[in-house]
DNA sequence: TGCCAGGCCCTCTTTAGGGCCTT
């Protein structure tokens, strides 16, 4: 059973919302994190083929001339699933990345096996006197370190990797063990008003 | 034609609506 120190924790930069709705993926970063130590990391920009609006070239600082220049979604997708093989995924607002990792991993005939977990679902519980959720506000809520770059694939994934370590530490000194990613995955799930009871029964 | 995300979660709830998050 692995931990859930050992992991995956990534971020896309995309076109839009939905790739239900035609959206894709334009950039990827992740972390790899093993026994609680970011070890690795993964970044590249990657061509969707079309050309992105303003909003998204304003949001994320990623032109269409960078895109121009990377390489195909197919060709980057290959390389993500070498390098993230068969370990657990963490991501924050995980629904969002999920769906686009499902959605290029599809198109490239590629069946990733592993679990999903979700930072903000997970702070939703564990830091409920936090102003907010967003990403932003938890890291200088925790002051978790930062180059104080946002909406970059990288830089992102990177202070997800901080914030997951340190919910899994916060959680560590209620339950006094090390946790299992499964065990995580069903704590994201528990409502929030029992969760300091559920985690001293651990 | 005109519309267009969607899952989570709370509440003035469950025969629903709206804010929070992600790009």
């Amino acid at each position: 059973m692995p931990l859930a120190n050992t992991a995956i924790v990534l971020d896309f930069e995309t076109t839009g919302l939905s790739p239900d709705m035609g959206d894709r993926a334009i950039e990827i970063g992740a972390v790899k994190i093993v026994d609680g130590k970011i070890v690795d990391n993964f970044q590249a920009l990657m061509n969707p083929g079309r050309r992105v609006n303003s909003f998204i070239e304003s949001y994320t600082g990623i032109s269409n001339a960078m895109l121009a220049k990377a390489e195909p979604c197919e060709v980057v997708m290959q390389r993500f699933a070498d390098f993230c093989q068969n370990f657990n995924l963490v991501a924050h607002n995980a629904s969002f990345d999920k769906k686009f990792l499902d959605a290029e991993f599809k198109r490239i005939n590629h069946h990733y096996q592993g679990q999903f977990a979700c930072s903000l679902l997970l702070s939703r519980r564990i830091s409920q006197q936090a102003p907010n959720h967003k990403l932003a506000t938890l890291v200088e809520y925790h002051q978790l370190s930062t180059d104080g770059l946002f909406h970059r694939a990288l830089a992102d994934a990177t202070m997800t990797g901080h914030l997951w370590l340190q919910q899994l530490s916060h959680i560590e000194q209620h339950c006094k063990k090390p946790l299992s990613f499964d065990a995580i995955m069903k704590l994201t799930r528990v409502p929030k008003a029992q969760i300091y009871r559920y985690l001293t029964q651990l």
